[in-house]
DNA sequence: GCTCATCGTTCAATATGTAGAATAGTATTC
DNA sequence: GAATACTATTCTACATATTGAACGATGAGC
């Protein structure tokens, strides 16, 4: 569903296709923000032009995307909030982790993320904390990642259950501002696997120290991957120091975490 | 596509019903909040459970559905948050009336929302402030309530350009905790269009007096009604003596913010 | 002012998503 | 523990959503 041949398997695949196809027009207008024409998203999406037309008609009369006459533009609409605001209110995960998200952040001086993990494909963050006291970090409530990359992607080929080999084809497709050598970032999973904490020290984002632990939301049994993780962030060399103290922290409000889920 | 034969008839005009019941859907999950079977899912939708099924898993694929294996339970999942995230960065309204709201908010210590309107249909709030001296009101960002109700009810009946006797069979349909009489409600509009103010006094929720002010994002030709309003809330009898002053700072505020929108 | 290019939109044939019954699985009841 | 009453799911004929070409509208370039 994302990286090479997206859209046209899982149209392919499932028996409600337009579904996929909705799916596919609002997650662009969202990364493009600008409004768009029926041709421009056509082709973006290899989708026959007057089937996109169909689908955004049908986006429009519920809400979802915005139309303007005039222009004959298309846009994210505000029907979207709505169903966030319905998730947000509802998910464990969220409720549960923003305090200790608070917690981390101000005692470190940083800034905290909570994650969903979607499988290999990707993960979306869903909580934040700012400390307020460094520069915001250009991260946003429901922004998406490549699964496998920085710290919470060392966890997620942890403890997802994966061969290692398997996964070095989706390895070498990231990008990374200075990528790890495949042999080291073995050897990084491995040492999250051990401590339960994994350190992203500058590959992701240069200057940028990046601890991630995993989070299981329903019980840890079954050898199923972790649902969530906790992240923190931190510019600079400034947790250089705190860092084993901070990967403990996060490591145990993440154990700790896990068993309120577990319930 | 709301209120009494609300499905049906959207997915039999669509030429992607599809995307019209995904919608439905994903709108039933948000409103539920509690995880949902199959089968409860296509009873409250008039579904045909298997047409259900496939849709759920199309959304699901998609990470706008999350699906428990254990429960073969569905609800919403965090996909959601990343499109009100595209849709929150880049609408001009939102970023314009969040100031002004917050100033007003401040200066008369109430709560302030900014809406979008969708026809006679329904609001969506998409900012709020808080001034925080008071009680909390339970409205969120993402809420959707009915066109004609309260103060952007009359505004939207005020400057919608419709006959208001068109508007009889909605206006009755609605439910307020005091509801006013047709002839009282049909000069309150009057007044509002007076005055690009209008004003509810417990009407909607006794005890809240609630106002409103029109704003409009393209231009105010061709007669085309109000895309959004700025609204205040005010608990109890406070805002009473400052109402006067405060009908004008808001309509001021939606003056000035059309003209920045119109640009 | 005309041409050309590109846009949004409509239309009819057909590939295909959907409806409804049949199946298989699971909890609940007696 | 068998039987009941639900579930979720698969399957297939048919209605229909999708396609790709034709249409009309719009704007750029000369």
């Amino acid at each position: 569903m994302s990286q090479i041949a997206p859209l046209e398997d899982a149209v392919r695949a499932s028996k409600a296709p337009a579904i996929a196809r909705a799916a596919a027009v609002l997650r662009l207008l969202g990364k493009r923000g600008t409004p768009m024409g029926v041709q421009a998203i056509a082709r973006e999406l290899n989708l026959v032009p007057s089937t996109c037309l169909y689908a955004l008609r049908a986006l429009v009369a519920e809400d979802l995307v915005a139309f303007d006459a005039d222009t004959k533009r298309y846009a994210l609409d505000a029907g979207v909030l709505t169903l966030a605001r319905a998730w947000l209110r509802r998910d464990q995960f969220n409720d549960l982790a923003q305090p200790i998200l608070d917690r981390v952040a101000r005692e470190f001086g940083l800034t905290t993320l909570g994650v969903q993990i979607f499988g290999l494909d990707h993960i979306i963050v869903t909580a934040m904390s700012q400390s307020g006291q460094n520069f915001q970090l250009s991260t946003q409530v429901g922004s998406r990642f490549p699964a496998l990359v920085s710290a919470t992607g060392r966890c997620i080929a942890a403890f997802g259950g994966y061969e290692l080999a398997d996964l070095k084809p989706r390895f070498e497709t990231l990008r990374w501002d200075e990528a790890p050598f495949w042999d080291d970032w073995c050897a990084q999973v491995a040492e999250a696997r051990a401590n339960e904490v994994a350190v992203d020290a500058g590959h992701y984002i240069s200057g940028v120290t990046v601890v991630a632990a995993p989070v299981w939301k329903s019980g840890r049994e079954a050898g199923r991957g972790p649902s969530h993780a906790l992240v923190a962030i931190g510019i600079g060399g400034a947790p250089r120091s705190e860092l084993p103290r901070l990967k403990e922290a996060l490591a145990a409000a993440a154990r700790s975490l896990s068993e309120q889920l577990a319930g």
